[in-house]
DNA sequence: GCAAATTAATGATTTATTCAAG
DNA sequence: CTTGAATAAATCATTAATTTGC
């Protein structure tokens, strides 16, 4: 791929610095002209290109959300453990003080006992879904272009690709012949089912 | 944004029909080039832009298999409810034959009674996923790169972008301060905390 | 010390979910 | 209700740490 490359960007520990500090300012998903911006401060300090800004972001947000969320749901287990001890200390002084002997089987569990584990994934994802879906807004003095400012990953690579997109405008001139559009494309419904295998 | 635009895309009916009839042939997840394609062709039914060609892949796609999923899981329910009543029947033969007299309460059910409701989730997404992911490799004569043929989403979008990025080259000229970077770089770990609101 | 083998991090993709226009 | 658009979650894949036996 690229010249004397290896297949993946690794950031230089200075563009880590960077970005974790942008990221500990608040950014969590840097708009189109942000990234933009970040691509070239960081480009000084090593290769880099805009998608590895975007994707740091990305997951760097993720795999926050998904380091609160365990945090969550390991002490959520811990309480449940500890109700469940008092559930059943609860249950032995019941046992001890108002059964004198033994209703049928010693071995014999009273019914709520065996309570649902509770879900995890719903209950502790909510919670830090809320803590953490804090959005950041831009305020960029140079966007007057009065689309929505929470710009996103697709407008970027997109945006920026209709910029030498001639297909934008209803092109008129003839049609050459593509290769995924080998007959006339207004009787569809025919057998043009070419299989690809 | 568009001028007397509407806000979103919304495909002609050639276009849908030519893009039902590219699905229908086999593409699920057209390449950079293939979305390239697609769109200047389609673009002569009216206005659209290649991000419009590859949400509409992404999009229906994703809701075949949905659709897909819902109807095996719909036929498992089904199958779960019978084994259900087979289940119930079985249990009520039983009752009548070896229990000649209420054991304890007629109200009362069997333990075995309240089986657990299987996960549609799991197995029938496996299945489905399994039954789509008939991956489609275009044979793209014109690409003498020897990248992945199998080319995706961002790549389209950010390849494209580096088409016209300065900052792919470590780039010597003196970077302007920037809005976002207020300070020197260097010595991040002062209080360049610019806290957006 | 130092590679081969394992494991943990994390960059990059894909899939699922959600939002909102019409 | 359908579906284009956007975001989040899950997953894949490669690189860096780390361990292990020599």
């Amino acid at each position: 791929m690229s010249p004397a490359g290896s297949s993946r960007w690794s950031p230089t520990t200075e563009q880590l610095m960077i970005l974790e500090e942008l990221y500990r300012s608040g950014i969590r998903t840097p708009s189109a002209s942000q990234i933009q911006q970040i691509t070239t401060h960081l480009s000084f300090y090593g290769r880099i290109e805009g998608k590895n800004v975007f994707y740091w972001f990305q997951n760097h947000k993720a795999r926050d959300r998904q380091k609160l969320r365990r945090k969550l749901s390991k002490q959520l287990q811990l309480q449940q453990q500890q109700l469940q001890l008092h559930h059943c200390q609860l249950n032995q002084d019941i046992t001890n003080h108002f059964v004198a002997y033994p209703p049928r089987s010693t071995t014999q569990d009273f019914p709520f006992f065996n309570s649902p584990s509770l879900l995890f994934q719903g209950g502790a994802a909510n919670t830090s879904e809320q803590a953490l879906n804090c959005k950041w807004n831009v305020h960029n003095p140079q966007s007057n272009l009065v689309e929505k400012e929470e710009m996103t990953f697709c407008n970027y690579g997109w945006t920026l690709m209709d910029v030498n997109d001639q297909a934008s405008s209803c092109c008129t001139r003839p049609l050459k012949t593509l290769d995924l559009f080998p007959l006339t494309t207004t009787r569809i419904n025919e057998d043009c089912t070419t299989q690809p295998k």
